[in-house]
RNA sequence: CGGGGUGUAGCGCAGCUUGGCAGCGCGCUUCGUUCGGGACGAAGAGGCCGCCGGUUCAAAUCCGGCCACCCCGACCA
């Protein structure tokens, strides 16, 4: 290939590529030894932090506390709600030996923990005055994926797991909605994502669930991603593990119960929702540097150089801003800013000897959407602060009208079926569906589309399935999509 | 599980057809010169050629077996 050794693979010739070379050139994770595991490097871990200190301050701003439960689950635990263990059996790493021995009863890893978290609710709960119960834990999981894919579907992974009892349906479904809600805003707020939210059909649902809500975002290949997900048990789990409680009346009434995640795949859709053939674009909330200083300069003028750099940032950093000053000595300046381009860094500023005499700073950002020629920018040094925390602020929502005019441009309603497979091909396609599974199936089959969510906003609307000409279900468009 | 591919220096690869001293580029170390879009020179360091066995005077190379990882589908956040 003649593509030059330090670039990245182009979208537009192999999309998959891209998004491999793009993780590990900007340094976001290595792989690990085993199979599907991934060791989330510096630059990677920071950016989960911000958006995992983001969502947990919303999560505890609506009255939930986070706990922390055992990651080894007994497998009788597991086998206790019919559909949960059957739709997760085949993925399950399972301990065996410990100390030596081999156990009594064979222990799971946690690949989600209803199941624990279930059997202490149980012994938690008693009466009416105990509900809602409403925990949150931050926590790894294992499962056994047969096709990893770094960030969006590896064997390990991070997130956040909320799970809630409720005395009535009502309470739990207001609390499932709650839940998703919060991944809205964060996907829409921080990460700058265009999410739609909606529910799943009943094959696309979490095994165990009674409805299931998603975020489905939009990636930049026309693929959808699963973001963030929200689940009403109705009362399965509480049946499962003795959930119940007494009621005013003094009845023993079963609760009702929630879970909703938010992972670490949330890094690849930032990527893949961003990013472009010079690299990773990220988001100022979630960018581990928003700024980069490149000082620039060599001899006697280095010396002055980097000590303005210096003080610009701290200046910035009192501002709250995250600044990094690039001052490694033996790199050229034009290796930097390829450098912290590919890292996806917003805004570069240059300080040079020509920046210094005039009291400025030369402003390059990383991307400038419908201006794309957009060139540098001298702003004066004594106003940096409040001009970049308006740049950072401006980045953040010309990503997040991008994405969304992205995702508008690549969605089409469809009402016959070659313009269903011509959308699907392309993006994303709205379009009336008979509910049947088998219909679904078909659909997937020969176009490898699924329905990925029947979106919350939907307008009205009935009349015949795309596929089968059947009346159509739910009362409105489903989307659907090829996903990842 | 099906299909394809790859295992040789930290990374990317060549060498294997036709057996004969383990190579190249990048990176790394030291010194010097450089620094406004991926700097240059010189001198260095770095190897269980995936593993096990076989053939041979001699194996990275040929033969047999095994393992691992990657990519494309089915499963999934």
């Amino acid at each position: 290939m003649a593509r030059d050794e330090r670039s990245v693979t182009p979208q537009s010739e192999d999309f998959s590529a891209w998004y491999n070379d793009v993780v590990f050139r900007a340094d976001l994770v290595d792989r690990g030894p085993v199979r599907g595991s991934m060791v989330i490097k510096p630059y990677g871990y920071r950016i989960w932090e911000l958006l995992q200190a983001d969502l947990d301050g919303r999560i505890k701003a609506t009255g939930h506390q986070n706990a922390y439960f055992p990651l080894l689950i007994p497998q009788s635990y597991m086998e206790r709600e019919a559909e949960h263990v059957e739709g997760f059996a085949p993925e399950l790493f399972t301990v065996t030996h410990a100390g030596g021995k081999e156990l009594e009863e064979p222990l799971v890893i946690r690949p989600t923990s209803e199941t624990i978290i279930g059997e202490m609710m149980a012994k938690w709960i008693s009466s009416h005055r105990d509900l809602p119960l409403l925990l949150n834990q931050w926590a790894n999981v294992l499962r056994w994926e047969m096709r990893p894919r770094m960030f969006l579907r590896t064997s390990e992974f991070l997130w956040q797991e909320g799970h809630t009892a409720h005395p009535t349906a009502a309470d739990a479904t207001a609390e499932t909605m709650l839940a998703l809600g919060l991944y809205q805003d964060v996907a829409v707020e921080a990460a700058a994502m265009a999410s739609v939210p909606g529910e799943k059909t009943p094959g696309e649902r979490f095994a165990g669930a009674e409805r299931t809500f998603t975020i489905e975002s939009m990636m930049r290949d026309g693929r959808a991603l699963q973001a963030g997900t929200s689940h009403f048990m109705g009362t399965n789990f509480a049946t499962a593990f003795g959930i119940t409680y007494t009621s005013e009346s003094g009845t023993a009434e079963l609760c009702h119960t929630t879970s909703w995640g938010m992972t670490t795949r949330m890094i690849g859709a930032l990527v893949m929702t961003h990013g472009d053939d010079k690299g990773l674009v990220l988001p100022p909330a979630l960018a581990p540097y928003q700024v980069v200083v490149v000082p620039i300069g060599r001899g006697e003028q280095a010396a002055a150089v980097s000590s303005a750099a210096a003080v610009l940032a701290a200046t910035l950093q009192r501002a709250g801003i995250r600044t990094h000053v690039d001052d490694r000595p033996q790199l050229s300046p034009g290796f930097k800013f390829n450098d912290w381009e590919m890292r996806g860094v917003p805004i570069r500023l240059e300080l040079g000897p020509r920046e210094l005499a005039a009291g400025t700073a030369l402003l390059s950002r990383r991307l400038s959407y419908r201006q794309p020629d957009a060139a540098k920018e001298a702003i004066p040094l004594e106003r940096a602060p409040d001009l970049l925390a308006a740049e950072l602020a401006a980045f953040q929502a010309m990503l997040a009208q991008r994405a969304a005019d992205f995702r508008d441009d690549h969605t089409v309603a469809a009402n016959s079926w070659p313009e269903f497979a011509a959308g699907v091909a392309v993006g994303w396609v709205l379009a009336l569906h008979c509910g049947e599974q088998a219909c679904e199936d078909e659909i997937k089959t020969e176009t490898t589309a699924t329905a990925r969510c029947i979106p919350l906003a939907g307008e009205p609307e009935q009349g015949p399935c795309i596929r089968c000409g059947k009346a159509s279900a739910y009362g409105k468009r489903v989307i659907f999509a090829r996903a990842y």
